[in-house]
DNA sequence: CTGGATCCCGAATGATACTG
DNA sequence: CAGTATCATTCGGGATCCAG
């Protein structure tokens, strides 16, 4: 075959949209990003009810995971001055931004797993594929 | 408000995508994953050209980024046997399906980017939302 | 040239104790 | 309850050397 380039113009442009991709994973991806805002995605939660759900995760991790989120925009910090005070984790507007991005990872991840299963029922190589 | 949920219909389903959102990002995340594959979506390339456009990686680490990409089925290995050998690594069908998936990615990036500095530029809080 | 084996280090994480 | 401070540990990555 020719050229395989699938429509970067320029290497350039191509470098310049891996690091935007690096910034959106180090935004969104690591070890708790993606189930935190999951979690949020779906109710809005107090620190502790999170610390408790998000399976394992450290307090001092949790607040840093929280912190980075809010600076970003995507998460909105809130405190009750009760006694004792309360403190709820919501998703902004901006946050919930995010969840087109987050079903396409999911789906790509279901349709993969789905493919591996097939595969290995078929026994045979995944990829039979000839490129060109 | 009463209820912020987005379209998550139970728990479970929830965290059901959240463990197909990792698998997805152990695939294609990471620090060197996306740098190669967008490499590989430019044209196909060897081990050591890799080696020599990606800034700083090293031998091992390649090789395993690799072996994991070739396992997924995203990238084709091919050897050929002249002296010395060469090996060329390049795209598979299956692999071009993550760069939709990547294109998503890099524009929530760059969209990010841009409002981080139209904000700095006003020199205003980034949100400035009240939620419902 | 390709890439595996080994050693080493820093960063990230976990556990625990402590403060407001 | 919501976090911070400290210490121990683990893990991924880099450098180097070696082999097919």
């Amino acid at each position: 075959m020719e050229n395989e380039n699938i429509g970067y113009p320029t290497f350039g442009e191509c470098m310049k949209r891996v690091r935007a991709i690096d910034d959106t994973l180090h935004i969104m991806g690591g070890k708790w990003k993606a189930v935190l805002l999951a979690h949020l995605c779906y109710k809005p939660m107090r620190y502790s009810e999170l610390l408790k759900d998000l399976n394992g995760i450290a307090g001092k991790v949790l607040s840093r995971e929280l912190k980075d989120l809010e600076m970003n925009g995507l998460v909105i910090r809130e405190v009750s001055d009760t006694q004792p005070l309360t403190v709820t984790y919501r998703l902004s507007q901006y946050g919930k931004s995010l969840k087109e991005l987050m079903d396409g990872l999911a789906d790509w991840g279901l349709q993969h797993r789905e493919r591996l299963f097939s595969a290995s029922k078929l026994e045979q190589p995944v990829s039979v594929e000839r490129e060109a």
